[in-house]
DNA sequence: GTAAAGCTTCCAGTCAATGGAAGGTCAAGC
DNA sequence: GCTTGACCTTCCATTGACTGGAAGCTTTAC
């Protein structure tokens, strides 16, 4: 199967799976005329990629994914940490996200938002003390 | 005020700072042996990018909002404009992580978490249907 | 035969810094 | 006066995870 092929088949760009390779999380055969040959095993590699990246971890947690599932003994738990660690962090980014947000909210709020030069997110941005709304 | 200070007081690593300038976003002077030097108009831009980074805004976005804290006769709806569409999209990401917190949660509820090899996480990476728990 | 699509490699750029090397300057202590 | 260390300078490389583009093959369609 040509990179086109599997690009079609992973849901990934067929840069994104030449980068994959480069960094060594695919090692695709080569046909006569020099073009990569994906095997079932390789899409199916692609495809565990695609699906553990769209799950946000990393790169290097994806090599780790995928060595514990070449891995024919490794330990169901090992698996169970790393994606518990994941939602540790996805909690943690939530968390951040909605402070920032109440924050943007109480300044759109306040903000007149007309044609007036005054502009109370400003004043926050720059550290002036806004009046209370 | 020598950058060390200036990064004190703005709370913003000398390196950060530095590469403010180097994009264009503060214009120290220099004293004569060549040290930056930070005025305390130079100091209060510092901390506007400070503040309005933290809160999320892209560089290029400071860029606008310090070209409109500058310009005396900006409306103040344009500054609200841009805090809504940022918070439209911090909005967005939240939900996006709130899916993938779901799916992750759903992984780890289906793992024994145990010494077994069989893992049903690894199994939903690669896309195995798993059994229902 | 030729044009387009698809493949190859290689290099540069993205975003927002951050790290480090090599070297100049300054203040304190001896 | 000298040394030590902190602080400053510039410049270049690296991060993460791709993405874009150029130059040049091969294959496919008509």
């Amino acid at each position: 199967m040509n990179i086109g092929s599997a690009a079609e088949a992973t849901n990934l760009p067929s840069k994104t799976i030449r980068y994959y390779e480069d960094i060594g999380l695919v090692k695709p055969g080569r046909a006569d005329n020099g073009y990569r040959d994906y095997s079932d095993e390789d899409v199916h590699r692609l495809k565990f990629l695609q699906r553990s990246r769209s799950l946000g971890f990393t790169i290097e947690e994806c090599r780790i994914l995928l060595s514990l599932y070449d891995d024919e003994s490794r330990a169901s738990a090992d698996v169970q940490t790393i994606a518990q660690e994941k939602i540790k962090k996805v909690d943690e980014k939530i968390a951040e996200l909605q402070s920032l947000r109440a924050t943007l909210k109480v300044l759109v709020k306040n903000c007149h938002g007309d044609q007036r030069p005054d502009c109370p997110i400003l004043d926050d941005l720059a550290g002036r003390k806004a009046k209370s709304a």
